[in-house]
RNA sequence: GGGCGUUUAGCUCAGCUGGUUCAGAGCAUCUGCCUUACAAGCAGAGGGUCGGCGGUUCGAAUCCGUCAACGCCCACCA
C-alpha cells in the first residue's frame, strides 16, 4: 500500500520535473553486464611486468568440467576482493585463472556419457576416447570461467591456462623426468588403494573413511587333524578350546567373509593365553576347504574377537605385512572391477558385496558360522565416487618418495616465511609432513598425462625393464644403451598406459602459471613468482597446498605463496554441509539475478569469518542487496541537489566534512589493518559501517539543505569528494555499484574506471580523534534528545529547547557544546540550546558524562515517570560507587594496582559523586 | 587411539600481552514513524551470572587446572 504511494509521489516528482533521473531502487542487471564489458574491452584486468609492485593471485583451478557452486562463489569472491584491493593500492594486480583436467572426475564423466550411448571405453582404443574426453572437455569446459564473469571476478582472462594444455603437459612431463633422474621417483609393488568403480589406483588422500554399521562375522576353522593330544600341549587352564561332533575348531571373527578364499594363514599372538592349543596346528578355511597354516605374530591383537586373524595377503595391508614376515601366497581373489576373480574357488564372477551376502548364507547352512554381531567399524570410499568402497590391492605403481619434499616444505611453514590464516593449520600441516607417506602418482587412466615411460620389451617371469624419457626417440637412445638393447627399435618400446594424479600437474600451478619450468628464470616467474596470496579450503591443504610447497622450493627454491587463506566449508542455515543430494547448495548465478552480483558477495562475505565454517542464508544476499540500494540512494540524494554558487558555506558544513573526513581516515586505518590480517567479513563491516551510519545516517543528515533549498557548491565539491573515496573503500567488496556511480560522480574519460584508480589517505592524526571524540559527544546529545522525543511522543518534526546544565565549573564539556551547536540544532531539531546554571521545571533530563542535558517540555512532562527514571539510574550509580568505593579502600587493591588504574578509579568515584549529587538535587525539585 | 579447535545476546561472531573503548557488533526481536534519498528505510528500546567446577591475583570473559558438549584432522586394530 505505502509502495503505492510512494510510486505515484515519485511520479509526479518526475513529471514536475524535478530532478530524479534515478530510479528508487538500484537495478544491478542494468549495471553489471554494462561494465563487466567495459572492465574487458579496456583490459583492465590484464597484468604484464613493469616496476610496480606485483601483487599476484592464482586460482584454485576448478574442474575444468565443473560448474559453480557456493564454495566457488566464497572462494572466488575473497580472491576478487584481495586483488581489487591490491589494485587500489597501486600494485601491479594478477589473478590468474584457469582450469583443472581433474582426470578422474572427467574420465569417469566422459565414460558414463559413452555408457548412455551403449560405448564401452574397453571398446575404444586410448585415441579415440581421448578424442571423445576432448569433445567433451570442449563443450562443457570453462562454463565455470564464464560463471566467474558473472560474479565480477578480475582474472587476467588472457592468462587462462589449463592444466593439459601445452605448456602445463611440458612442464609435467619435464618434472617427472627430472625427479627420476634424481632418483625420487621409484616403480614399485605395493599395496594400494583401488578403486573398483574408476578401475584405477588411488592416492592415500584420496580415500576418505566413514563410519559405517556393519556385522562382526565369527567363522569356525576347524583343525586339521590335531597334532597330538590336546592334553600334551601343556597346562590348559587358560586355553579356550573349541570342539563340536566334528571336532576342534579355532573361531575367527571378520567384517569381510568374502574374502575367506583368499586366506593363506590364520594367525595368533603368541603370548595368548586362550590361544596356546593352536600353536604350530593347520586349520581348514571353511567352504574353500583349504588347509591354511596356523602362524604366530605380535601383532594380533589378543583382547579383539577371539584373538584369531584370517590372513588374507592380497586384500588388507596389514596381512599383506604378516604375508611378507611370514612367506605366505598371495592369492588375488578379487579382479579389478570387484568382481571374485577365477582365482578363487567359488562364486567366480560375483560382485564382492553380493558374495558377502551370499556366502554369509552357504556358512550358515554349512554350520560354518558361530554368532554374528554389530560391529562399527571404518570404511574407505574413493573420494571421487563416494559409493564405491576402496579395495587394497596389490600393484605395481609409480611412486614419488616424499622424505626429501617434507624436509624442504616443513620449514617454510614453520618458521613463518608462509603464513596460514587461521594458524591452527600449522599443525595440521607439521602432523603430515612429519607422517608422510610416499606419494602414489600412477593412474589407471586415459585423461591425464601419459606417465613418460617405455617398457623394453622383456619375457614374462623376467623382471620389467624401462626407461624414462620426455620423448619416444629420447627413450630410445636410453633403451640402446641397455645391456642386451642395443638394437631394440622404436616400435618394440612400449608406452606406459597409465596417466599421472591429476595433483601432479596441480602442484606446479604457481610456477607453471609463469612457464617457470619450461623456461626457467624468465621474465614472467621472476616477477611474479612467489605470488602473495593463495586462497583454498582446508580440505586440500595436503593434496595440493603442501604439494605446492614441495615443488615451490624444489623447482624455484622459494616458496609459492606468503600467505594461505583458508576458507571455511559453506553450509547452510541448520549447519549442514552443502551438497546436491540434500539439495540445500541455491545456484549462484540464480542468487546473482535475484540479488545483484555486489548483494550476493556481501553475503557470501557476512557470514565468513576468517577460518569459520560460512551459515549461509539467503537473507545475507538480501542484506547485501538492501546496502547496494542504500549507496544507490545516498547518492540520488547528493546528485538531485540543485547547487547555488553564490551560497556561502555554513561554518556547520564545514566542520561535518572535517569531520567526515577525519572519520574516513580513521575507518581506513582500520580497514586496511583487517585486511592485513585477512579478517575480511570484519573489513566489510567496518566499510559498512562508515557508510550505513557515519555518512549515510550523520553526515548526509548534517549538510543536507531545507526542502527544495540548494546547496552551496563547496559542500557539494567536497561531499563529491567525500563519495568517491567512499565507493573506492567499497569497490573491492561490490565492485559494480561502485563503478556505476563513480562514473556517475563526474565526467570520465573513455578508459577510466575505478578499478585502476587508487587510494591514498594520509594517516589519521590526533586532531581527526579530537574531531570524532567532538562529534561523538554531539551525537550522543542528539540520541539524547530523540530519546526523551520518542518516550514522550513527541513529533520529531515539532523544535524543542535543550538546556545544557553546568554541573562543575571545570566541565569542559560546556564549552565545547556551542562549536557543534548549529549541527546538534539540525539533527535534534532543536529551536534552541540554553546554558543554564539550573535546568527550569517541566524537562525531561539525561545525561552524558558529567553534563546533565535537559528538554524543556512544557506541559509534556509527567512528573512520576521523570522521578521513576532518575531514581531507577540513581540506585545503579550508587550501588555502582560502593563498588568503586569497596575497591579503593581496599589497601591491597591501592597498593599494588598501577597508578594509572588507581587514578581511574578515583576519577570514577568522584564522577560518580557529581552525578549522584545532581540526580538527588533534580529528583527533590520535581517532587516538590 | 592420538592431535587440534570451539563454547560470549534468539542467530552468526568480535573481544590482542588480565584493570573505562568489558561485557560489544551485525542480524533478528519489540515500540513509534508513509519525515522531502532510501519502508530493501528512519528513530528509539529490550536482551548475556562470557559452557560447569576449582585455582592464581588486589582484580579473570581474558592466565592455569579439570570436567562436559560440539566440530575437524590423523591412525592398519580384523
Amino acid at each position: 500500500m505505502h509502495n503505492e504511494v510512494k510510486e505515484i509521489i515519485t511520479l509526479k516528482r518526475v513529471f514536475c520535473n524535478y530532478t530524479m533521473e534515478l530510479a528508487t531502487k538500484y537495478n544491478p542487471s542494468e549495471v553489471e553486464g554494462k561494465w563487466y564489458q567495459y572492465w574487458l574491452d579496456h583490459e583492465l584486468f590484464s597484468s604484464k611486468p613493469d616496476d610496480r609492485e606485483p601483487y599476484t593471485i592464482v586460482i584454485p583451478p576448478p574442474n575444468v568440467t565443473g560448474v559453480l557452486h557456493m564454495g566457488h562463489m566464497l572462494n572466488n569472491t575473497i580472491q576478487d576482493i584481495l586483488i581489487r584491493k591490491a589494485r587500489l593500492d597501486g600494485k601491479n594486480a594478477c589473478w590468474v585463472p584457469g582450469t583443472d583436467h581433474a582426470s578422474i572426475a572427467t574420465e569417469a564423466k566422459v565414460v558414463n556419457k559413452l555408457a548412455q550411448q551403449g560405448i564401452k571405453k574397453r571398446d575404444l582404443t586410448r585415441e579415440q576416447f581421448l578424442e571423445h574426453a576432448w569433445d567433451w572437455t570442449h563443450e562443457h569446459g570453462g562454463i565455470i570461467l564464464k560463471q566467474l564473469r558473472r560474479l565480477g571476478a578480475s582474472c587476467d582472462w588472457n592468462r587462462t591456462a589449463f592444466t593439459m594444455d601445452e605448456p602445463r603437459s611440458e612442464s609435467v612431463l619435464k618434472v617427472f623426468v627430472d625427479l627420476y633422474d634424481k632418483g625420487l621417483i621409484y616403480r614399485g609393488l605395493r599395496m594400494v588403494n583401488w578403486d573398483p568403480k574408476a578401475q584405477t589406483v588411488l592416492s592415500g588422500e584420496e580415500v576418505i573413511y566413514r563410519d559405517e554399521k556393519s556385522k562382526l562375522y565369527y567363522l569356525k576353522y576347524y583343525v586339521k587333524d590335531l597334532m597330538g593330544p590336546i592334553s600334551a600341549i601343556g597346562p590348559m587352564g587358560e586355553n579356550i578350546i573349541h570342539k563340536d561332533e566334528k571336532g576342534y575348531y579355532a573361531v575367527v571373527a571378520t567384517t569381510r567373509p568374502e574374502t575367506i578364499m583368499g586366506d593363506t594363514a590364520m594367525c595368533i599372538n603368541p603370548k595368548d593365553p586362550k590361544n596356546q592349543w593352536l600353536r604350530g596346528q593347520k586349520v581348514i578355511v571353511p567352504l574353500v576347504n583349504r588347509v591354511i597354516p596356523v602362524i604366530e605374530d605380535r601383532y594380533v591383537d589378543i583382547e579383539f574377537g577371539t584373538g584369531c586373524l584370517k590372513v588374507t595377503p592380497a586384500h588388507d595391508v596389514n596381512d599383506y605385512q604378516l604375508g611378507k614376515t611370514h612367506n605366505l601366497e598371495t592369492i588375488d581373489i578379487f579382479n579389478p572391477d570387484g568382481t571374485i576373480s577365477d582365482q578363487s574357488p567359488l562364486y567366480v564372477g560375483m560382485d564382492r558385496m553380493d558374495c558377502r551376502k551370499q556366502i554369509v548364507k552357504d556358512l550358515d547352512a554349512a554350520g560354518l558360522l558361530e554368532k554374528v554381531e554389530d560391529y562399527e567399524n571404518k570404511v574407505g570410499y574413493s573420494e571421487r565416487n563416494q559409493d564405491t568402497a576402496v579395495e587394497p590391492r596389490l600393484c605395481k605403481q609409480w611412486f614419488l618418495s616424499m622424505k626429501h619434499f617434507a624436509d624442504i616444505a616443513l620449514p617454510p611453514v614453520l618458521n613463518g616465511e608462509i603464513k596460514f590464516y587461521p594458524t591452527k593449520y600449522v599443525n595440521t600441516y607439521r602432523n603430515w609432513m612429519e607422517n608422510i607417506q610416499d606419494w602414489c602418482i600412477s593412474r589407471q587412466l586415459w585423461w591425464g598425462h601419459r606417465i613418460p615411460a617405455y617398457f623394453l620389451p622383456t619375457a614374462e617371469e623376467e623382471e620389467e625393464k624401462y626407461v624414462v624419457a620426455l620423448t619416444k626417440e629420447e627413450a630410445l637412445e636410453k633403451a640402446r644403451q641397455i645391456e642386451g638393447f642395443e638394437n631394440i627399435t622404436i616400435d618394440e618400446l612400449r608406452h606406459d598406459e597409465d596417466a599421472l594424479d591429476t595433483w601432479f600437474s596441480s602442484w606446479l600451478w604457481p610456477i607453471s602459471l609463469f612457464d617457470g619450468i619450461n623456461n626457467p628464470g624468465n621474465e614472467e616467474i621472476n616477477y611474479y613468482y612467489p605470488t602473495c596470496d593463495l586462497v583454498t579450503a582446508p580440505d586440500i591443504i595436503f593434496f595440493w597446498v603442501a604439494r605446492m610447497i614441495m615443488a615451490g622450493e624444489e623447482y624455484q627454491k622459494d616458496v609459492p605463496f606468503r600467505n594461505v587463506y583458508f576458507t571455511g566449508v559453506v553450509r547452510d542455515e541448520l549447519g549442514r554441509k552443502m551438497s546436491k543430494s540434500l539439495g540445500n547448495s541455491p545456484d549462484p548465478i540464480a542468487l546473482i539475478e535475484k540479488y545483484g552480483a555486489d548483494g550476493v558477495r556481501m553475503g557470501m562475505l557476512l557470514a565468513a569469518p576468517a577460518g569459520n565454517d560460512i551459515l549461509f542464508s539467503e537473507s545475507l544476499c538480501e542484506q547485501g542487496r538492501n546496502f547496494c540500494n542504500k549507496i544507490w540512494n545516498a547518492f540520488r540524494l547528493v546528485k538531485g541537489w540543485e547547487v547555488s554558487e553564490s551560497l556561502e558555506q555554513p561554518e556547520s558544513n564545514k566542520q561535518a566534512i572535517a569531520w567526515m573526513e577525519a572519520t574516513i581516515r580513521t575507518a581506513v586505518a582500520e580497514i586496511d589493518d583487517l585486511y592485513s590480517k585477512y579478517r575480511l567479513n570484519e573489513a566489510l563491516m567496518a566499510m559498512f559501517k562508515l557508510f550505513t551510519d557515519e555518512f549515510s545516517g550523520w553526515y548526509l543528515e548534517m549538510i543536507k539543505p531545507a526542502y527544495q533549498a540548494p546547496i552551496d557548491a563547496a559542500t557539494l565539491t567536497a561531499t563529491l569528494n567525500i563519495f568517491e573515496q567512499l565507493m573506492k573503500i567499497v569497490h573491492p567488496f561490490m565492485p559494480f555499484i561502485t563503478e556505476e556511480l563513480y562514473q556517475n560522480i563526474k565526467e570520465r574519460k573513455d578508459g577510466e574506471s575505478i578499478m585502476v584508480d587508487t587510494l591514498k589517505l594520509a594517516a589519521p592524526t590526533k586532531d581527526d580523534a579530537r574531531l570524532i571524540a567532538e562529534f561523538e559527544e554531539a551525537k550522543q546529545i542528539i540520541s539524547g534528545v530523540r530519546a526523551v522525543r520518542q518516550s514522550k511522543n513527541i513529533s520529531p518534526r515539532e523544535p524543542l529547547t535543550l538546556e545544557v546544565v553546568s554541573i562543575s565549573a571545570d566541565d569542559k564539556n560546556v564549552t565545547k557544546c556551542p562549536s557543534l551547536s548549529a549541527i546538534i540544532k539540525k539533527m535534534a531539531t532543536l529551536a534552541e540550546i540554553l546554558y543554564v546554571e539550573a535546568k527550569s521545571d517541566g524537562t525531561s533530563a539525561f545525561m552524558i558524562g558529567t553534563t546533565e542535558y535537559a528538554v524543556q517540555l512544557g506541559n509534556l512532562i509527567d512528573a512520576e515517570a521523570e522521578i521513576q527514571k532518575m531514581e531507577a539510574e540513581l540506585k545503579r550509580l550508587e550501588g555502582f560507587l560502593i563498588g568503586v568505593q569497596k575497591k579503593l579502600s581496599n589497601e591491597r587493591f591501592v597498593a599494588n594496582a598501577p597508578a594509572q588504574v588507581v587514578e581511574l578509579e578515583k576519577k570514577k568515584q568522584s564522577d560518580a559523586e557529581t552525578k549522584i549529587a545532581a540526580l538527588k538535587e533534580s529528583i527533590s525539585a520535581l517532587k516538590k
